[in-house]
DNA sequence: TAATGTAGGTCAAAGAAAGTCAAAGTCAAA
DNA sequence: TTTGACTTTGACTTTCTTTGACCTACATTA
């Protein structure tokens, strides 16, 4: 497994039972045995604002990095990453999408397992220029058959 | 005996007791001396969702690709309609599919809207030429995904 | 207040896998 | 003996991750 899963992996973790939590980015790196920016490179793939996660830092002594966890209802959390996507989306991204979903148990496995099927680069066998459209426009209407209910 | 049969065979008996596998492209070839191409060569053509199997796959560092191999015994009729969608479908025939697994209660009506909504012309804003293949992917895919395991 | 130490930030290069595609090869059937 | 389906091969591409050199911001202390 790779580094980059496991620390994202850890860190979710850490969302106990509160959605605010902070890190000292060096001492995760020495707890991962990586280098510092490595942490960079997880939280900027895997914690951005479309994902419902806030992020902020600060530098120099008492350092820090604070994530947040927008923390809403699951018709809210789905409109709000059907609103954030544009017209195109990669597999990697919606992947991270369907983790977030189900990290927050908005949706069940079957229902991500189902999202990821239909919008994975293997099943979408067509043109690398209108892939990324395709699959945008597949994934925004499956989530919206899962707000509500 | 061909390489392509060998390294089949091979990778089916790697589903010694389990239904989900995980390869490494480059490990695998060596270990057959042969290109890593051709392991997709033999993915592509012996593991379809019409001979029971779903794959999947990532880039990059710690790459991978699995595949799922879904138990014919237990579901042998779902795999029989799998395998009797062509390489091309339309929407009015995806449809006639769903109803039918919607009364036979291979389904449930949520899975059943999230087929349809994956599988829809509407959401496919793809040439018509290849639509039908896309669809008939993302269909058998799905499909193959929905079996109990 | 200048210097020093302590954090975190950035970015691009290198690395690690897998994917694609078409040319060339094989082999059995017509 | 030609044809066509299937296989093998390899050059090139794409995607994702890891790493490190260098940069910036804040805090403490001389």
């Amino acid at each position: 497994m790779r580094i980059s899963d496991i620390i994202e992996e850890f860190i979710k973790e850490m969302f106990d039972d509160t959605d605010f939590i902070e890190i000292q980015r060096n001492d995760l790196a020495q707890h991962f045995n990586c280098v510092p920016s490595q942490i960079n490179y997880v939280i900027s793939t895997r914690f951005k604002p479309s994902q419902g996660y806030y992020v902020e830092s600060k530098r120099g002594g008492g350092g820090h990095i604070t994530i947040k966890r927008i923390n809403t209802t699951k018709s809210n959390a789905l409109m709000h990453i059907i609103s954030s996507i544009g017209d195109k989306i990669t597999a990697q991204e919606v992947d991270i999408f369907i983790r977030n979903l189900l990290s927050k148990d908005y949706i069940n496995k079957k229902e991500a397992k189902l999202l990821k099927v239909a919008t994975s680069d293997n099943v979408l066998t067509i043109s690398n220029e209108i892939r990324d459209m395709v699959r945008a426009n597949i994934f925004k209407n499956m989530l919206i058959n899962l707000v509500e209910d």
